[in-house]
DNA sequence: CCCCTGATTATCT
DNA sequence: GATAATCAGGGGC
C-alpha cells in the first residue's frame, strides 16, 4: 500500500506509513479476543475501511485486507496530499494560498488523526468499501521500505508491523508507549 | 529539541 | 475509574 493514493472528496493522500493489525490473536489489534466492541468490521469482507474514533478525538481509518472472519486490516499512518491541498489544510484549521499558513506541507496528514482530519473521514464511514467515495489507487511500483514496532501500543510493542517510505518527511516519530 | 499535560469518548477492568 | 493504534500547546533547555 505504501505510494498507494487514496482519494475522497477531492483530497488525495500518497501513503508513506502504514501499520498491520493482525487478527484476533494480535494482542494489539482492536480485533483481539473476537468479534467484540468497536472493530466488527474488521472481522467483514476486505476492501472496507475501518474508522474508528481514538482517544475520544481522532477518526482514524484502516484498510480491511483479509477474507471475513479473519479480521486483519491496515492503518493509513501518515502520508503526502499530493491533490485537494486548500480543502485538505482547510480541514486541519490552516488557510492555504500555494502553501499552508501555519503548518509546513508535510505535517498536513502526519499521524493517523490528522490524516484523518485531512481526508475528511466521518464516524459514518466505518465500514464503505472501496471503490465508492473512497478510491486507492494501488502503487505500480514499489521502492525501499523500512519497517520497525508499531507506534504507542502497550501490547506486542516489539513486533515490527510498522512500514514506511525511508527518508519520507510526513512519516511520523516513533514513539514507545512509556507502559509497554 | 525535550518532557508534560489537557482534550474527549468508547471500551475495558 | 482507568486506559487508549493521538495531537497540540506550553515550559524548559
Amino acid at each position: 500500500m505504501l505510494g498507494g493514493i487514496i482519494w475522497h472528496d477531492n483530497v488525495g493522500i500518497r501513503l508513506t506509513e502504514v501499520e498491520a493489525y493482525l487478527g484476533s490473536d494480535d494482542p494489539a489489534s482492536h480485533a483481539f479476543g473476537g468479534d467484540r466492541g468497536r472493530a466488527s468490521t474488521m472481522f467483514l469482507s476486505p476492501g472496507r475501511l475501518y474508522v474508528y474514533r481514538s482517544y475520544g478525538i481522532h477518526l482514524a481509518a484502516n484498510l480491511v485486507c483479509s477474507p471475513a472472519g479473519q479480521a486483519s486490516a491496515v492503518l493509513l499512518r501518515a502520508g503526502e496530499v499530493i491533490a485537494g491541498h486548500q480543502i485538505a489544510a482547510g480541514r486541519r484549521g490552516f488557510c492555504w494560498d500555494g502553501r499552508a499558513d501555519g503548518v509546513v506541507w508535510y505535517r498536513l496528514a502526519r499521524g493517523p488523526g490528522n490524516l484523518g482530519r485531512a481526508l475528511g473521514l466521518s464516524p459514518d464511514d466505518d465500514g464503505v468499501l472501496l471503490g465508492g467515495c473512497f478510491r486507492f489507487d494501488w502503487p505500480s511500483h514499489r521502492g525501499r521500505v523500512e519497517c520497525g514496532p508499531r507506534v504507542g501500543v502497550s501490547r506486542a510493542a516489539e513486533r515490527p508491523l510498522r512500514f514506511w517510505i525511508p527518508g519520507e518527511p510526513s512519516v511520523s516519530v516513533y514513539r514507545r508507549n512509556p507502559r509497554a
